[in-house]
Order: C-alpha cells, then structure tokens, then sequence
DNA sequence: TTCTTAATTCTACAGACTGTAGAATTTATA
DNA sequence: TATAAATTCTACAGTCTGTAGAATTAAGAA
C-alpha cells in the first residue's frame, strides 16, 4: 500500500479521505454489502448520490482495499484486509517510514511521548525486557 | 504546522514536495540567501525558471518554514527552524498522530521494528531505563 | 426474444497541493 | 527619472478526494 498519514486527523482518516474512511467502515461492518445498502447507510446521516457511493468503492477497489464479486447484477464488496490489519499495516509503515531516519532522536521521542503514561511505559519495558531475553 | 506524512518516501520528501525538499537544503546551506542564489546551485543540476524557484520559496515562507528581510529589492530568505527541530517536529507529531490510537499494537510493532537492529534495542532499553527510576 | 430498469461505467468538475513558468508590476539605484 | 532586477500575479498540468449526471450494460420479467 502506499499512503499519505495525516498525524493531525484521527483514525482511518488518517490515511484515507472522509468518505472513502466511512465507506470503508460500512463494509467492516458488512462485509459482502452492495452499493446499495452502502448508500442506504450514508443517507441516513446526509444526502449523498448513489454514484458517489458507487465511485467511491471503485476508488477503494482499485485501491486494493476492496474486492467484489458479483451476485445479479450487483457487485458484492467486502474487506481485502480487516481492520486490524489494515492498522498494522499503517502502523507498520509509518514507523519503518520514520526509522528510515536516524533512529536516535526517534527512539527518544517515543519513550518521551509513552512515558506521558505510566501504565503505557510500563508495557514498553516488559515489551523490551522480552526481546532482551 | 500541518503536513502529510508519507511514508514510503525517504528524508525531508516525506513531508514535503521534492522541489519544495531541495529549496529547504538550500537554504539551510545557506541560510540568508536570495531567490537568485538558490535558483543558481539548483541550475546546475537542472533547468529551472528564477519564477518557480521564487514561487516555492513563497509557499515556504506561507507555510512558515522560510523567513525573509529585505535587503535591496530582493529578500534574503532563512529557516524558520533547523532541520534539527524541523525532523523533531516531524517525528512528534507523526507519533502523536500514531498514538492517538489504542497504544498497546504500536508499541509492540515499534519493539519488533527496533530489534530489527541489537544496538538500537539496547538505546532503547536504556532510554527506557532511565525513564523508570 | 424483447423490454424495463437497476446497476455499472464513463465523464466531468471543484478544491487542495505541488511543479512549472510567463506576464505584469514594482522598486532600488545608477 | 530610466532601467534592470526582483517580486507579484496568473495560469496550467497532474494527483487526490468529493461530488454527481449521462450513457451504457445486463438481469430478469412479460
């Protein structure tokens, strides 16, 4: 995958746009929907078009983050990946993308920021002690 | 500041465009420069028009990384930051951004990236260290 | 088989961001 | 005050996202 992180948004839409992110959580919760009932979804919040919706899940196929298959005339979406791997992957690359750097400073700025919580420290050293081992 | 972070790129063209990364060096090479300076080191590499380099350091300086003084007619421009603070800020906020989320799956991903690499694990171990007394 | 209609695909435009640069305007100084 | 240098203004292209109408395709009904 190849994505921009937005560290000042929060959540999914840290990597994806608004829409795309809240289409992307109808189909966690629904694996296997159309577009149809995606749409019926966003409707209940505003009005949205159905070709929207229906863009909008071309662009998350393309994107790799959807697959379909056809069922009538309708396409059936669900998750290429779940959520949580989806998180790991971002995760994942967005680290790998900063220790890209000298990893001195980061790995500063990280105990500094985890140690804003006791409890989150804690689980950084046990975490470290096991590899230690 | 507000930025994207991408990842797959490497250095300063995470967050910024790549003409926008090479004036940024530039003129933390030479902090104090003019237009005209900045647009002769990047000629030798390639042609580029004096109005493109000029544009870039004006949405450098809106977006507050540049300052500038008048010096004759023309402005001299400088870093608004070191790249020092600029890669600390950087790093910040892409992991506040990070830690937004449920810490616990960061924090095991970053152990695992760190060990990558024996002397990186032990920095860390004793950053942790430190931290716990 | 042909028709109706739901569903998709195609096309397009807008706004943000970046790269690019010509045209018009301003201004320091000879 | 004229001129050359510098800046500002404007604009277009490509990418990404949001938005949606128009055209086309095709499943299922008659």
């Amino acid at each position: 995958m190849k994505f921009a992180f937005r560290p000042s948004k929060k959540g999914i839409p840290q990597v994806l746009g608004e829409l795309e992110s809240k289409v992307m959580k109808e189909v966690w919760d629904t694996p296997g929907c159309t577009a149809r009932e995606v749409r019926d979804r966003l409707r209940v919040e505003r009005k949205i078009a159905y070709t929207t919706v229906l863009t909008i899940l071309d662009r998350l196929h393309k994107k790799k983050l959807l697959t379909r298959s056809r069922k009538g005339r309708a396409f059936l979406y669900s998750p290429a990946l779940s959520q949580q791997e989806f998180d790991e992957i971002v995760t994942r690359d967005v680290l790998e993308g900063l220790l890209k750097e000298d990893s001195r400073p980061i790995l500063s700025t990280f105990v500094e920021l985890v140690s804003a919580d006791e409890e989150q420290l804690e689980e950084l050293e046990e975490l470290v002690r096991r590899k230690r081992r």
